[in-house]
DNA sequence: CAGTGGTCTAGACCACGGT
DNA sequence: CCGTGGTCTAGACCACTGG
């Protein structure tokens, strides 16, 4: 007996995995049934199934009814990206955190914050700069719009202490985001808070928040120059 | 009988989801154990099982035995990427595709790439530099080295009509990677074949492929000016 | 129409980790 | 110890879709 546990899902999908990166099963292969590898796998027909649809959420197989499970044609599709909260990226290198509040103040929505984020012309939005610092190195610059129809409260939060994003998170358990990542250059302004000559490239992200149908904030971030956002697939 | 379908894991999951929005389970709050769910539901726990699991994948409840499911202190901390080729990319918005390779010729691996991925001083690469362009217009220029001793294949291509990055792919049907974003200024060469001024703010994309513990090539792909790269989540 | 995946069930045992 | 989630099973019915 050199077999001590059953057959798991994880083994069922381990070894698919593996005969996929042997071309045992070529992109395009027709994979067995599940009834089939079932069979050869000892286990029940829910186990191959659960197994296999994790392959197939990471885009590794295809799968459609009548026609069977194949072999994805272009393999790997999407990588998992973590946005974490600035501090913790920044204790996460074991540097310490200071934020400081630059600007607050409230405004009605310029029109091009309206028309992107979809909000009425008057609408009234709170507008903060704030910077973030590792071991008191400029790390994130951001500048922030807050619809105040959607979260009244921020008219009591001062931001002098907790910065927007995190006290915004602590707001609003959850919504969905739309994020955008690009490459700028440097204005003056920019230049001045990050300590790089005018005109030097900057990576930049650009995230707006939704919570029901309502647009919630909108915010740039701006990080030091010779940052690099990784993640592994 | 207003209730034609079962309840189903999908119904499961969207009400869970629904309460939290509503904080109806606040941020740290404990939920009801799997069975008290499945009374609640009428139906098994092993659909509630699966609903709370998707959940918990998708970092919005955290799970542990016995001290049960408690909703996640930062909701929504994974945003998915999707990693398309660059001609599917170019054909999403309608534009005709034109590839050109500009540059291909065998080396010895330079010590800053060897040292990147992991090879050896003295392993043979095949190093490339090719242009993407959308409507003639250019849209990609990628640099990549290939490790000879992974694909010997390689030799063969001459990577006139496909591009090395479709190439591999039919060739490697499964690895791992590590992608890396940033942004660099356009240096006289980027500046040629992107038709932008030098020191121009450019996206910057780097991913290093292995096969099986073993490094396969290391790709920068730089895209054209004011390229913006989006995702929901 | 019939084959294949998609999902549900009721029950069972296991593994982790507070108490 | 023992409650809670993690997983497996054997069987069932449903839904989509190719022939």
């Amino acid at each position: 007996m050199t077999q001590r546990k059953k057959t798991g899902f994880q083994d069922v999908r381990n070894e698919v995995l593996r005969r996929i990166e042997d071309r045992h099963w070529p992109q395009g292969a027709l994979l067995p049934t599940e009834l089939e590898l079932a069979a050869e796998f000892g286990c029940a027909r829910a186990t191959v199934n659960r197994a296999l649809r994790e392959l197939a959420d990471r885009g590794i197989i295809d799968r459609k009814r009548k026609s069977g499970t194949r072999v994805a044609m272009t393999p790997v599709k999407q990588a998992k990206l973590d946005i974490a909260v600035v501090r913790q990226q920044i204790e996460e290198i074991n540097a310490t955190y200071r934020y400081a509040l630059v600007m607050r103040q409230q405004i009605t929505a310029p029109a091009w914050l309206a028309s992107q984020v979809g909000l009425q012309a008057d609408a009234q939005v709170l507008h903060l700069h704030c910077m973030h610092y590792a071991d008191n190195r400029p790390f994130q610059f951001e500048e922030r719009w807050i619809n105040i129809a959607a979260v009244p409260e921020v008219g009591e939060a001062d931001f002098k202490a907790v910065g927007p994003n995190e006290w915004l998170l602590s707001e609003m358990p959850f919504s969905n985001a739309e994020i955008t990542f690009l490459a700028i250059a440097a204005n003056d302004q920019m230049s001045e808070f990050l300590t790089c000559p005018p005109g030097a490239p900057l990576f930049q992200m650009e995230r707006t928040t939704w919570f029901q149908q309502q647009p919630v904030t909108f915010v740039r971030m701006t990080f030091h120059p010779g940052y690099r956002m990784s993640t592994q697939y």
